[in-house]
DNA sequence: CGTTGATTTGATCAGAGTCAATCCCGGTGG
DNA sequence: CCACCGGGATTGACTCTGATCAAATCAACG
């Protein structure tokens, strides 16, 4: 959405009329279900979803957070079946976005699909950032990098207030995003809280030190958009 | 490409021109480094290549193996920097396509844009499914799960003979796609050659029992395009 | 207060990493 | 034809990160 800017009017009317009918959720309620049809996808108004996929013996990985703005994987509506399921983490506005949709906003509007398809780069760009983090680093280095991503992403959008802001995954979802037990979260989040890395305060707002965490990772560095 | 009957003529000579220019690289040269201006990708014409990302301590990360056929993330192309490298891991001919390319090649046949779409599609599927093995699947998991990746991927593009093909990477970079070690990767193959799960012959010669594999493996399935 | 769910802590275990030595095989040169 | 090389693969011994299990706190809430 940071190219709002560079639209004309009308094109900016079609990317909101995206949005006009808005649904809510309760917390932990799941939107779209692994296996479906693939038709449609979900535009977040408001609050914390996550894409993930469970394995039948209990083990689940939450391949990305979806906050605020974001619209989930368009490019998925190719393909026939949906490989994963998105559920809602904290109450939650949203609308869903069919393929009929977005087929009929890119005809009317052909430079919109630039901005989706910006969308999209960012979100490979963040799978491929994960996959590094889950792949090569150790427990500190991944609950690092997700903090730093979600500062990242929640600072773009506003929703940090002077370096803070609510963390809606509690320790089970933070382990099943980065490959690892609660229990080794908790732990971490501790050791990380006494090296002052972060800070925690009320149940879910917590305060992380840019800088500090970024030190804790070897090499990563943030994307940018190419105009 | 699998799309390319439902192209007129005109459309599939566009599409085949982008791979006029034939390069070749030997085994292990570096065809795009990281950190360089993000204006042109890769076409694979033979031989495989990597996506991969180094870490300074030498912790390696291989986000995806590049077959014949593949253009690599062409989103990526939208983003300032590459945040990633790709490498021939033998032998290889291919192709640059830069972004001015693209956008002219779809300003002028716009249908074009579906098959590039489905490829994008396609590769985040991917990487989902790389992202599950890694993060929540033990080492036998992951390395059934890459095999059977392998064996769908190259048989639809022809290069199975009889159940079997040439693996081009060793097991470093197995375990560098795996989140694994080198030396685990080496005994964990071993074991499921004793288990029959696949046999290996001649230097990189590898053929797999496909059923067996999946049984190794919960949940998992194969992509169907839409159409 | 009692209940419920999340977090924390301790004790123990195991899967995978590391280090070092050896093996295997194909390629090379004599 | 054979000895020698060298890179990858294998094996063994040991270590360590992170998983598991169980119990104890803690916080929010009716």
């Amino acid at each position: 959405m940071s190219a709002f800017r560079l639209l004309s009017e009308p094109e900016a009317a079609a990317l909101v009329a995206l949005g006009r009918k808005v649904k809510s959720a309760e917390k932990g309620k799941c939107l779209l279900a692994l296996d479906g049809v693939s038709d449609r996808t979900v535009l977040i108004h408001s609050g914390w979803a996550m894409i993930y996929r469970d394995l039948s013996d209990g083990r689940r990985q939450i391949m990305q957070f979806c906050l605020p703005g974001d619209l989930v994987d368009p490019c998925s509506l190719l393909l026939r079946r949906r490989d994963f399921s998105i559920a809602a983490i904290s109450p939650l506005r949203y609308s869903e976005v069919t393929l009929d949709q977005l087929t009929s906003i890119i005809g009317e509007h052909p430079r919109l699909a630039l901005p989706l398809l910006w969308n999209e780069a960012r979100d490979i760009y963040l799978l491929r950032r994960h996959l590094l983090s889950i792949g090569r680093m150790t427990a500190r280095e991944r609950l690092s990098a997700l903090l730093l991503e979600l500062w990242e992403r929640l600072s773009v959008s506003g929703y940090m207030t002077n370096g803070s802001f609510i963390m809606h995954a509690n320790q089970q979802m933070l382990g099943d995003a980065t490959g690892l037990s609660a229990i080794h979260v908790s732990r971490t989040l501790r050791k990380m809280e006494a090296d002052k890395l972060i800070r925690r305060s009320g149940r879910n707002r917590i305060s992380v030190d840019h800088d500090a965490l970024q030190k804790q990772i070897p090499d990563l560095f943030a994307i940018k958009p190419r105009v």
